[in-house]
DNA sequence: ACCCAGGTGGCCC
DNA sequence: GGGCCACATGGG
């Protein structure tokens, strides 16, 4: 059913190609920056960091905070997001000499253990930098695909590893059609799957929603 | 003017 | 373990 799905969202929209990033680093910070935010919002604050040459950990990591707040203020929460990039950048440098190839150089559930521990980073945010930064096979959970499984019948009620379980389970385990499907779930969500449903032209057939 | 965005952490029960 | 709430800018 999940490949089903997959297969009408990439026919309908297309290749998404995420993550939009030109480093590691980058898809790291953007991760966190677009919490509750969106992309756009985001750009911008990348687009400033890269101008002040802040985009890599060694020398996010020696920023000033003050400085960085002005250039991420547009993602908004810019005082906690801030903080939290310097600090992950600190660490980054501090254990790994900033090098990520020795720090994403570990098994899965490893990786992701020592993501959850900083600060900032919760489950999504870790499972996108795994699947986007370190090409690691996990598949990120978020909002839009709680309210898309939701309104599908797919599950009830928000369990984050229950339903990325369901995922793995049916999808190939496949970097590309991890990265694609989380992609084109974000986009069929801004597309017709929002808060208040405009599903009008929604690929998905097999929607409950638009049925009752 | 209100609602929402590619969440997370802290506090309460 | 689940249910609130703060965090904040910017676009519809």
């Amino acid at each position: 059913m999940l490949t089903r799905i997959y297969e009408e969202l990439f026919e309908y929209f297309g290749e998404q190609n995420w993550w939009p990033a030109e480093t590691e680093f980058e898809v790291i910070i953007g991760a966190i920056l677009t919490q509750q935010a969106t992309w756009k919002q985001v750009e911008k604050s990348i687009e400033n960091l890269k101008k002040e040459n802040l985009l890599s950990a060694k020398n996010l990591a020696t920023g000033d905070v003050r400085h960085v707040q002005k250039l991420v203020r547009s993602s908004g929460f810019y005082k906690q997001k801030s903080k939290r990039i310097i600090n992950l950048s600190k660490y980054l440098v501090g254990k790994y000499g900033g090098d990520l190839k020795k720090f994403f150089d570990k098994p899965v559930e490893e990786l992701r253990k020592e993501l959850l521990e900083m600060n900032g980073i919760g489950k999504e945010t870790a499972d996108s930098i795994i699947l986007y930064a370190a090409d690691k096979l996990i598949f990120p959970v978020d909002a839009y695909t709680f309210r898309i499984f939701e309104r599908i019948g797919f599950i009830s009620g928000k369990d984050y590893d229950n339903l990325q379980q369901l995922v793995q389970n049916e999808l190939k385990k496949d970097l590309k059609i991890y990265g694609e499907f989380h992609a084109l779930l974000v986009k069929l969500g801004k597309t017709f799957c929002k808060t208040t449903p405009v599903c009008g032209e929604c690929p998905i057939k097999e929607c409950e929603y638009r049925r009752n």
